[in-house]
DNA sequence: AAAAGGCATTGATCTGAATCAATGGTTTTT
DNA sequence: AAAAACCATTGATTCAGATCAATGCCTTTT
């Protein structure tokens, strides 16, 4: 179990004796969630920090016009909490639920703290995380700006090759900014040309 | 000297000895920019990470048809680097020049890693940095999906007030990714109705 | 098995921002 | 002090993406 998360760790080269996955496992939850159900919801305070062992999870506000805009997909190996609410206590002003049936590993906040104060690497691990999805969201926000739409789109199949097979379409729209009629015409527009 | 610097750890709660100070110190190297002077061009590799004492940088990358494109504005207190080009040797794909005469700390990449090898505190300093940057850049992108850029462009000028006095509105759009003459109109706008 | 709901696609039209162009003011250079 | 470069503003026009609307397909519900 927590196959996924583990291999997180190596994947940054820190390496967990089995007594150091022993200490951490302690600090873990998991728990199942069913396609459409909420991790989260907007006005709660969030609780935890999600690790996607299995499964697809998105991550969204809703607009005064009741439009869902989705900033983040999670697949497996994946992190997603409405980290601002988590590190603050304050409500949280995004949305998480589920996209397929799924399995996570929960960090809960006290967990999280314990972790960080007693547990080098742990620190390290968290650091080296949230370094990755800076660059990743600033790559993002960087396309937004240089690169045309059907650029964007092209990046995205690239990057994410899987969340386009498990994913509609027009939540796929949703997270690049765009209603589902114009990636539909993007898309016949990239088949035509090749 | 170093004011700034060292009051953005207060500012995180962690507190200093001064032998803790002159410790760090002995890593950090100070550095005077002209108006318009490069710290980082396009294609080098970004040895260093910059802590603004005094000034105001920009950060921006140039697309295919040469129109600059800002990601990042830096005035006293902010931290600013090619962060992937930096952590990874890899050529640099933004630029920095400074929009002011600027005075700078600079952190070289040897001393970034042996002061988070050998002093807890600084790797601490570093996550909370980072996150606060991501969650930064989080609000920024779902603020582009989800508000009339009438409401955008009063948000900057509410998070950034000086920068709206200091730099010129043509770098606000870029950085809004407008063109200028949209800016100025809605620049009109706010005015007409108030 | 039938009905309902969700979804992708396509067409027609509208609209907000980009583009092109000109002007006057301000700052920088020489 | 004059010339040059830079910049914000305004007007006219264009265009890309949004909106409105309709259709057929597929999946889920009953």
């Amino acid at each position: 179990m927590y196959e996924l998360f583990f291999q997180s760790f190596a994947d940054k080269k820190i390496i967990l004796t089995l007594e150091e996955k022993e200490m951490i496992r302690k600090y873990l939850t998991p728990k199942k969630l069913r396609k459409k159900q909420y991790l989260l919801q907007e006005g709660d305070i969030c609780k935890t920090i999600a690790f996607v062992e299995k499964g697809a999870l998105r991550e969204y506000s809703i607009d005064e016009n009741g439009a869902e805009h989705i900033i983040q997909f999670a697949i497996e190996g994946w992190t997603i909490s409405d980290l601002f609410s988590f590190l603050t206590g304050e409500a949280a002003t995004y949305n998480i639920d589920a996209l397929e049936d799924s399995e996570l590993v929960l960090i809960s906040k006290s967990a999280n703290e314990e972790l960080l104060q007693r547990f080098h690497k742990y620190e390290t691990y968290t650091r080296l995380q949230i370094t990755g999805a800076y660059l990743a969201m600033q790559k993002r926000l960087n396309s937004i700006n240089t690169l045309t739409i059907e650029e964007r789109y092209l990046d995205f199949t690239t990057i994410y090759p899987n969340i386009t097979q498990r994913v509609p379409q027009h939540m796929i729209a949703s997270y690049m900014g765009l209603q589902p009629e114009t990636l539909s015409r993007i898309r016949r527009k990239i088949s035509v040309s090749k």
